[in-house]
DNA sequence: ACCTGAACACCGTTCAAGT
DNA sequence: ACCTGAACACCGTTCAAGT
């Protein structure tokens, strides 16, 4: 494991004896950053508390166990998710180029924010314990991909016969496999990345396309 | 956390002043059990030692750490991948129904499996750290893919304008991408899994068959 | 060569006590 | 209400010592 960069020492806080600001807000954004900078594994709830200049037990007054805090960064991340592929589907015009700049949005999003993406599916957060507000921003996420077919499946751009959720989780899979692929390597041989992408996506819509 | 139902009174030998035995198989199986049981954050060196009636360092006589054990697993993981997605192609007769039987052997395969699937990709394993031959044994399944495809674009099933590897990065982007969100619990409807890969499969065929 | 126990530097979480 | 330090039951890994 690389000796992380970030150190207790840069707390951007003098050490008070209490917070009385939003802890909640700063313990997820500590832990987001310390996800970006070191990965899942380098979270600490004393270290973080640390950067705080916060006891190590001040973060059970706001999140139950470290998996909740975990399932808070992941809903965010979902929330966040949604919001780029609806601005990649109104930017690029609601048509056939704006379902693929959606798709492009998505693979972009995973690989920019690797780490975070990997939280927000990777198993590390249990969807059962932690599971309501978690699992309605995923919904969400995916709410903005079904929007979009329908609306295409209502133009006669994408099949009218077909369900449009079960088409809608069709196109999941296959950005999210792209996506995880990417993350973890698999695909190392260069320019194979934007080549899938590209290829993916005529394949996509040859596959789902109306006749 | 849900308690182990496996603990180290339930070693399988007796203490003994050494293993001389094959220590190295001994903790892969029972780190695969555990995997299996209880998921990879149960695996501690300290307990697998325990359950084999060896001490908690012994491990590092046959592994370089941690790491190295769970990238063992992972390589085994592939190599069983890659025989299941063999011999679905040569008992489905090597054509467009074997390539289906395919498809559903590789998800079958992840969601019999899914805690060591998880270690396989999930990023626990830093592939960078354990590569060469867990690198190797991966591309060894994705092979498999890559043979069956060449063989159907030979045949005229599908698309012989394509790159085969292009098109079996394709094909196994969205067939991962499936099993992680079954895994996940992402796709929850009752009924939606089979739905989801029976739907997947026609609308693939239809995007990489030939005209 | 292979294995051992003690020791080190960490974890998440609980809890009685403080303000 | 919110926060604290001490304590508990864990980790992975190192290392001098044993056979």
């Amino acid at each position: 494991m690389p000796p992380s960069k970030r150190s207790a020492r840069t707390a951007r806080k003098a050490r008070r004896p209490y917070h009385h600001g939003n802890l909640r807000r700063a313990l997820l954004d500590e832990a987001l950053a310390t996800i970006r900078a070191d990965g899942v594994e380098a979270v600490t709830i004393r270290e973080i508390g640390a950067r705080l200049g916060v006891s190590r037990t001040a973060l059970y007054r706001h999140f139950a166990d470290k998996g909740a805090l975990l399932s808070a960064v992941a809903t965010e991340g979902f929330r966040a998710l949604r919001e780029a592929l609806i601005s990649a589907w109104e930017e690029g015009g609601r048509g056939d180029e704006a379902f693929r700049a959606m798709g492009v949005a998505y693979v972009g999003f995973a690989v920019a924010n690797s780490s975070h993406y990997r939280v927000m599916f990777g198993g590390s957060v249990d969807p059962r314990a932690h599971g309501a507000e978690l699992a309605t921003e995923a919904e969400g996420a995916f709410q903005a991909l079904v929007d979009a077919l329908a609306a295409l499946q209502r133009d006669g751009v994408m099949r009218r016969e077909d369900d449009t959720r079960l088409m809608a989780t069709h196109v999941w899979a296959l950005v999210h496999g792209m996506a995880m692929l990417i993350i973890d390597g698999k695909l190392h041989e260069s320019g194979v990345v934007d080549a899938t992408v590209r290829y993916a996506f005529d394949r996509l819509r040859t596959g789902i396309g109306a006749a």
